[in-house]
DNA sequence: ACCGTAGTACTACATCCAGAGTGGTGTCAA
DNA sequence: TTGACACCACTCTGGATGTAGTACTACGGT
């Protein structure tokens, strides 16, 4: 077992853009050595079997979708208001909108994880983890909306989002903002305080 | 090239099957043979090559979903009301989760859409065309909210439906019932909504 | 400065397996 | 009898795996 770290980072890497681009059947130790443009063989020196690079695959992700510093301050910065939390989600959609190979990586792990009872543990764990984090922020933070609204905020938007990066054509680009601002603004309705008479 | 229509369609169901349990990249002529319990090399005589099949596979699929003859009646008879409403998706919902594989293709085929632009134009138009259909009869059947209101549920309740067919400890299956509901309530918004810039 | 060692990069091989396609034969019904 | 189909068998091909073996590099000890 190899341990060069920086191969290793290498080699998880390739493996999420083979993932995205070959699918989950299509994720071989070759097709990684070849895409991380490594000798064939290497892969099968840094991970003992497909689960192993699968796991370690997914994680990565949600490490390379981590906020970066400017978009957490103005989270913590920003007003209480429904505008800002529509530049919010307009902001998240696009954070991981820009990072498709990792998405539909995602999705194919999900798929995979019909198949494999251990990749669905660990799936199911970290996704509600990243939910529950999502909840608590929003509602420590003072967000408008309660913890239903974040969860349907979540399924709509995660939608959208695979909706784009699948079938571009059902909602044109020019659409995605106006969609996700109709989203905020419905599901946030019943705790509005906006309306006037 | 055979023609037997019965064996035919055994054959794309089958395809269905492999591809919700193998994915798109397992879905080979032997393992529709396998599937469909006849000899090796009798999806050879039947489909010309791989996306003849997978086009076939996604159709069959919308077909097998259509709602049957009592559940139509509902819609047309029923109140037009939001409980009534909530009561419809629900039906959806569940139609649609009953068969999982069915869904599930249809996501593997999405991904597959990703790399073959004439499967991707196929399905754009059949889901596009799906989505107009919808929104045209709730808008003419005098159900409550507009064109928005349907898509907002289309893509909330689509990925409650992934989301319990690949993840299913993320929302507990009791929990869904609420989940429409609240879908349902929030995104029905019972004024007229003022658009923010 | 020299050498030995450890860890790694790279290559090459032996093996294995699954799929494709197709030709040939058997079967049934019009 | 003929034609369409079911079934079986065979070959060819490609890809994947894992590992043995060699080469390279860095580093520590003397």
């Amino acid at each position: 077992m190899r341990q060069n770290p920086a191969r290793r980072a290498a080699l998880v890497d390739a493996a999420i853009e083979v993932l995205a681009r070959e699918g989950a059947r299509g994720l071989t130790f070759r097709a990684v050595d070849s895409e991380a443009k490594v000798p064939n063989g290497t892969a099968s020196n840094y991970f003992t079997n497909r689960d192993d690079l699968l796991t370690q695959a997914g994680a990565r992700v949600y490490e390379r979708w981590q906020p970066d510093a400017s978009a957490f301050a103005e989270v913590v910065e920003g007003p209480r208001d429904r505008a800002h939390l529509t530049a919010l989600m307009r902001e998240m959609v696009g954070r991981l909108t820009d990072f498709p190979a990792g998405y539909l990586a995602l999705i194919e792990l999900r798929l995979e994880a019909t198949r494999r009872p251990e990749l669905r543990a660990v799936l199911t764990r970290r996704i509600r983890a990243d939910l529950d984090a999502n909840i608590g922020f929003h509602l420590e933070s003072g967000m408008p909306g309660d913890a239903t609204t974040v969860v349907l905020l979540y399924m709509a938007l995660n939608w959208l989002i695979l909706e784009r990066l699948t079938l571009p054509d059902i909602f044109p680009g020019s659409q995605v903002d106006d969609l996700v601002a109709d989203a905020v603004e419905r599901i946030l309705t019943p705790d509005a305080p906006v309306r006037e008479a």
